[in-house]
DNA sequence: GTTTTATTTGAACGTTTGTTCAGTTATGCA
DNA sequence: TGCATAACTGAACAAACGTTCAAATAAAAC
């Protein structure tokens, strides 16, 4: 074997998901990851065959991770537990890979087409987890929702926009956050409203 | 005078917005947009001293634009009204001038730290808008909100989402989609909750 | 200790980049 | 009609780009 490939390989990628989070994909040069990594640029192309797979597969595992850890998840009781569940999931698992997720969320752009389709499918099977929650919660007669799909779409923009600015060492941790975040979403979803007036 | 210099200048304007939205600033080149115009490349320094001022310039003047449109709207009388105005106004502004909402929040790394800091209290200045309107609602309890600050930060996550997913000729129009945020916001806001555990 | 093989180097490739500028062209004003 | 001037061209600049590859290197296998 050489000299150290099984370093390397997870170092390229760790250093071109940051470097790509902080400056952009086209912004960032494969010489600049390779100097970082502490390698010439010729040596990158060991581990994937060009820049834009590169990106790709960062943002395809991270999309398979967080879909493989929220299933991963207890499966709640109750649509209310789930959807407390999904929320301080996502609020702490976004925070966690801030890197990953900016890339996943800002770079849709600079993939092919197909490579497109592939991440924009794998954000829609992790959207459903959500709308799937709701629908049953409606159904259940917990959740008061106008329109189910535009209730899951508001609530990830709400809690993805949490990585924008959230900081460590501010004023809230994210225990603090994830409770305001369970609490909003609540009444987004109607969570003990009257229901009287129904039938 | 010149050839075309009024009609040139705007489109310069007009092309770099669309083209930066669809491929990112630092994917496109000071040519292909001088293509697009119909001019050499060398022609635009008539209009920008250079491409990164190009960026700054687009994106100050749609967020001062934006804080304008706002303030031009009639004062509400009351936090209820009001903010159902702003849902309204932010989601019809946003969806009407997509290009320039892409860039003005996708693009903020490539600005210089100065240039940044511009942006960013601009920013500032218009969340402070909807701030205070959720600050008076408390302050006259017709809101019901634990912490004002994320409050705020989470509508306007919320509303601005609608950006990356709405569609004309989808199912819902700008004033069906726009309803349902005006209920969904109220929610959030505590509007109409049951207040006798209060003193 | 030698061979094998995975890894890395370093130079080279053809393009493309942002920007400059002397020279050309077209326009508005006198 | 002609002069002044603003707009634009087209070529040139050095630098940086993604990618390739023969040669050098270092580690694993025998």
């Amino acid at each position: 074997m050489g000299s150290h490939s099984e370093t390397t390989g997870p170092r390229v990628r760790a250093v071109a998901e940051h470097l790509f989070a902080k400056h952009g994909f086209a912004a960032v040069s494969m010489r600049q990851i390779a100097a970082e990594v502490g390698v010439q640029a010729g040596a990158l192309y060991n581990y994937t065959p060009d820049k834009q797979t590169l990106l790709f597969s960062l943002m395809h595992d991270h999309m398979v991770e967080l879909i493989a850890a929220w299933d991963a998840t207890v499966t709640m009781s109750t649509p209310t537990a789930s959807v407390a569940a999904f929320t301080r999931f996502h609020i702490a698992y976004h925070l966690a890979r801030r890197d990953a997720v900016f890339i996943a969320y800002m770079e849709l752009r600079n993939l092919s087409p197909e490579n497109f389709a592939v991440i924009e499918g794998l954000r829609k099977a992790y959207e459903q987890r959500l709308e799937q929650i709701i629908r049953d919660g409606v159904a259940q007669r917990v959740f008061v929702v106008a329109d189910t799909r535009i209730a899951t779409l508001a609530i990830i923009g709400m809690l993805t926009e949490v990585t924008t600015w959230f900081r460590d060492g501010g004023r809230l941790d994210v225990d603090g956050v994830a409770d305001l975040y369970v609490a909003m979403v609540g009444r987004v979803l109607g969570i003990g409203e009257d229901r009287r007036s129904e039938s």
